[in-house]
This record gives C-alpha cells, structure tokens and sequence, in this order.
DNA sequence: TATATGTGCTTGCGCACGCATTGTCAATAA
DNA sequence: TTATTGACAATGCGTGCGCAAGCACATATA
C-alpha cells in the first residue's frame, strides 16, 4: 500500500501539472472563442476530421476519440453542422450509421483556428523549454501513456 | 512570429500532455464519484478549506482559488451545504460576505478521499518516475507557472 | 450626512453535458 | 425466412456551469 502522504516533489509534480493544465486552456479556450466562435471541443473534432480518411469520420469514432459520450458527440456534430463547419452524411455501408464531414468553410476556420492555437501554445509553453528539454517531457509523457494503455486492456480482458 | 508547425518533440510534449491530464483525471473523478459521492471540483474545495486558517474560507477567495466563477462556486458550496460536508456563516466583519466552513463530517469525507486521492496518483503516475525525474518536472512546471504569473500581473496592469 | 459607486453573493436564464431510452438497422442463428 | 441480439445515433430529462442582473451592504466623495 502507498503511503497516503505525498514526498515534495510528487506533490509539486502532479498539483503543479493541474495548474499548468487549467491556466494553458483558459488561454486555448478564451482564443478561440473570441477569435473563432468555437469550443476547444469543437476545435478538436474539427482537427480529428482534417486527419481523416475524406475528411470524415463516425460519430462513434470521433465520440470516442474524445472525453464524450455518444450522445454530446451527437449534439456536438450538430452545433458545427448548423455553423457550416461540418456536413452531416448518413453512412452508404450502414444505414444506422452517420458521418460527420469537414466543409470548405470548416476546413478554412479550423486551418486559421489551428495557426492561432499552436502559435498560442509556442508562445505561452514551449518557448520556455530547450529542445532536449521538451523530449524529455515527451517521453515522461509516453512513458505513462503506454503505462495506461496496458492498465486499460488489463481491465477491459477483465470484464 | 512562431511558425505554424510544431516540431517533433513540440507536438509531443504538448499534445501527449493533454492525453494524460485526460486519462488521470478519468480515473479520479470515477473514483471519488463512486467512493465518496463528490466531484473533483468539490474535492478541491474541501481540500483548500481543509488548509485554511478556522477552516474556512469566503465564496469569493475559493472561487478565485478555482476555475469556477463566483456563481459557480456560490452554488457548488450549497451543494455542499446540503450534503452536510460544509456549513455556511454570515461574515461578522463584512454583512455581505459568507463563510464556508468544514464541518466535522467534512473533514472525514476529505480525509478518506484525499487518502484515495494520493494513493491513486502515486499509483497510476508518480511511481513510473524516480524521485530526480519528479522533481525536474517539478522544475518545469514551476518555471512556467512563474511565466505564467508574470504575464497574468502584466496584463492586469495594462487594463 | 447624503449620494454615488463598488463589492459579495445569489438567482433567472440559456447552454452543454451524461444517463437512460428509443428508433432504426445489421448480423447471427434457428 | 424469421426471430434475436447487438450496435449506431438521436432525444427526453436532470444537472452544473457562465453570464447578466439583482439585492444587500460597504466605501468614497461631496
């Protein structure tokens, strides 16, 4: 059993990394809702649509790439659609199914959307780091997500 | 100007950054939801009332302490009013403010789900990493965060 | 003191979310 | 073929949030 105290580095490494978090996406989010009338939500789904195969992707897919459940998925493709980001398509393979695809017009705001937001990142966060520096943090980072990813498959062969 | 384009190690140390304040706090707040019936929100709240000098603070410091605003936090207190976790005083020196207090029942709830709490971090995060790895991101979460406050102070003067 | 302005908290309203349910269709088995 | 089971997306409902407005009180100004 862990102690239930933290040591001081791993207390300022974990409280510090929530502070990180919540100021670097109070600045994301602000930018882009004054500059692009989009949620950092909407932002992302935007993005994952640009990467895809035809610029489209399932709700399904696109639901759980993300921290939504299906249902905000659904909704949330449904506010780009009546923004024109995005157009909706039901699927021709599958009659239950619907896709989500990028407009011009969507293309167009995530690409400025996108320019804006990385520039914003650069400027607030990497800046402040050397390039060994940040594939250090990189692979802190890697290291956890493989870390979890064997946790997740461990838990869901469970079930 | 920053160029448009993350380099490698860029894009990772911030992306994958996302990924994983994402995936911890998944398992946080399904923890606390299900063990102590509290959000991540509320949890903080105790916590800093927990450390607060007579154990309590005014709706208006814990609000600025939090990503919420003043009526989000003046409703997350009646919640925990109603769940007996918090009390709520009159402030004597000041007859508009309140005063949000722990109670005893408070202080149990906290002290078990901040023991989870810990436990669950060091388990899932802080033990992938020796104690040096944990203090230099310790080091670079702290040089941002002074960054970060200089820029916020700046800004204020400005306006 | 009297008036104007500011501050602390609460509340009405609208929005985005999750959960549970429903309707539609696909895949499998009898 | 027909029935069963499961999967995808949409929707009713409840909840938590921010914004803007309101109320009560404090502070500054004359």
């Amino acid at each position: 059993m862990t102690n239930s105290k933290f040591s001081g580095s791993e207390g300022a490494a974990w409280g510090k990394l929530l502070n990180v978090h919540a100021a670097m996406m109070r600045r994301l989010e602000e930018m882009l809702q004054k500059q692009y009338q989009i949620s950092h939500g909407e932002f992302e789904v935007l993005l994952r649509l640009s990467w895809a195969n035809g610029h489209r992707m399932r709700i399904r897919e696109l639901a759980e790439a993300s921290v939504l459940t299906h249902s905000g998925m659904s909704r949330l493709v449904e506010r780009l659609v009546r923004a024109g980001l995005v157009g909706r398509e039901s699927a021709a393979e599958d009659g239950r199914g619907a896709y989500a695809v990028l407009t011009t017009s969507g293309q167009d705001r995530l690409k400025a959307a996108e320019a804006s937001n990385i520039s914003l990142v650069k400027q607030y966060f990497l800046s402040l780091y050397s390039e060994p520096e940040l594939a250090q943090m990189a692979s802190f980072w890697e290291r956890f997500l493989e870390s979890e990813k064997k946790l997740t498959q461990a838990e869901a062969a469970k079930i």
